[in-house]
DNA sequence: ACCGACCTAATGTGTGTTCAGTAGGTTGGG
DNA sequence: CCCAACCTACTGAACACACATTAGGTCGGT
């Protein structure tokens, strides 16, 4: 029963991967509501009546994207670190897998209208962002590392907003040198958050 | 000549701003792709075809839309204060239009492909927002009053993608406490611009 | 009479989705 | 080993719908 049509199976799973990745790349560049069924299908050569072989509908599609996307950030993620550190290291992601930057971004604008169908799952994730850094702030305050002045929850919010509009930014112009950017903005941070250097 | 039809053609101006006015709502919010024609007529009390007697086509109405923004950007802007001063004052745009906070934000999102039809329009603003800036720092280091170690283009980059990223977070979740952010946030930059306090 | 401000109705195009069918591999019984 | 029943993957055509846009007409003011 179990192990009943394994290759046909395994092709299935094959081709449902190829649609999830394009589905990922275009989504990113173009957003929901400007990426056709035909673009994604043909992106994962294939009819888009056969597309909805794998996926019931476009909706569900979406879904299934950003679900493969959650698991992926929930396996990367780093919830006890320094968070400064965490955000130093950031700018790789945009030379590593440049085509998954503002994916994010992008679903939320599309999303911003509370009946919006992505509306409260992402307003869920962006407020879980704010709460990790805010976490993490009071995790170095506690610790001594950082100065107690700061209030983790407003700086969080300041943290996110420039973080995902400096992804918009390098979306819309990619000879930004993120690299100097996300190295100055975290040194800023230092500045901000450890104790005036009277070593 | 001129002076014909003159309540005719005021009335054709009323609705004309009319229209305009329901457009820049609607956009700010919805985005360009998931705005009808048949939406913003019915904002404006009119029909789709009558909205197509004053512009000519959907495209043509955005352009005016954009055009209108950038004459009232360009009325309230002020090249020679102090920038600090400025983006310490902009949260107040939040509570006093926040119809139509975030319009830039959205459409930037929405056009970020190099062929989307506002994709240049788009990048010479957002790079002009943030010579502004740079130019604005390099005047405060010009006259004494910014530290001389800091990078201006680097800094007007920040600036700009946290007050994008500000734009979104408050339009997803209008909880945030902005006043309390935005203070904090130019503060910091205070301390990050200022020389280092041995008053 | 003329003109601007509209409306109703129709057209064409793009889109998500459904439906019936085909190709090819798998399973179990004789 | 073979055959019928069955499965998965997929295609092609059709459907309903939303949309921007056009054509032709009405109405009221000048």
């Amino acid at each position: 029963m179990q192990r009943a049509y394994d290759t046909l199976l395994a092709k299935g799973e094959d081709r449902r991967e190829l649609i999830l990745s394009a589905a990922q790349r275009l989504l990113a560049r173009n957003g929901w509501r400007s990426t056709s069924l035909a673009q994604i299908a043909r992106a994962a050569g294939i009819t888009p009546a056969g597309l909805l072989h794998h996926f019931q509908s476009k909706d569900q599609l979406l879904h299934a994207v950003l679900d493969a996307r959650d698991a992926d950030d929930d396996a990367r993620a780093d919830r006890s670190g320094d968070p400064i550190e965490q955000i130093r290291g950031l700018y790789l992601r945009f030379e590593k897998s440049p085509d998954l930057v503002g994916m994010f971004a992008v679903l939320l604008i599309e999303n911003l209208e509370p009946d919006a169908p992505l509306h409260d799952r992402l307003l869920v994730r962006h407020r879980a962002a704010i709460d990790t850094i805010e976490a993490g702030i009071r995790r170095g305050q506690h610790a001594g590392r950082y100065r107690m002045d700061v209030n983790p929850a407003v700086k969080a919010v300041e943290i996110v907003a420039f973080l995902n509009g400096m992804e918009t930014s390098w979306l819309l112009d990619r000879s930004l040198p993120i690299a100097e950017i996300f190295e100055d903005f975290t040194q800023s941070l230092e500045q901000q958050l450890m104790p005036t250097s009277t070593t």
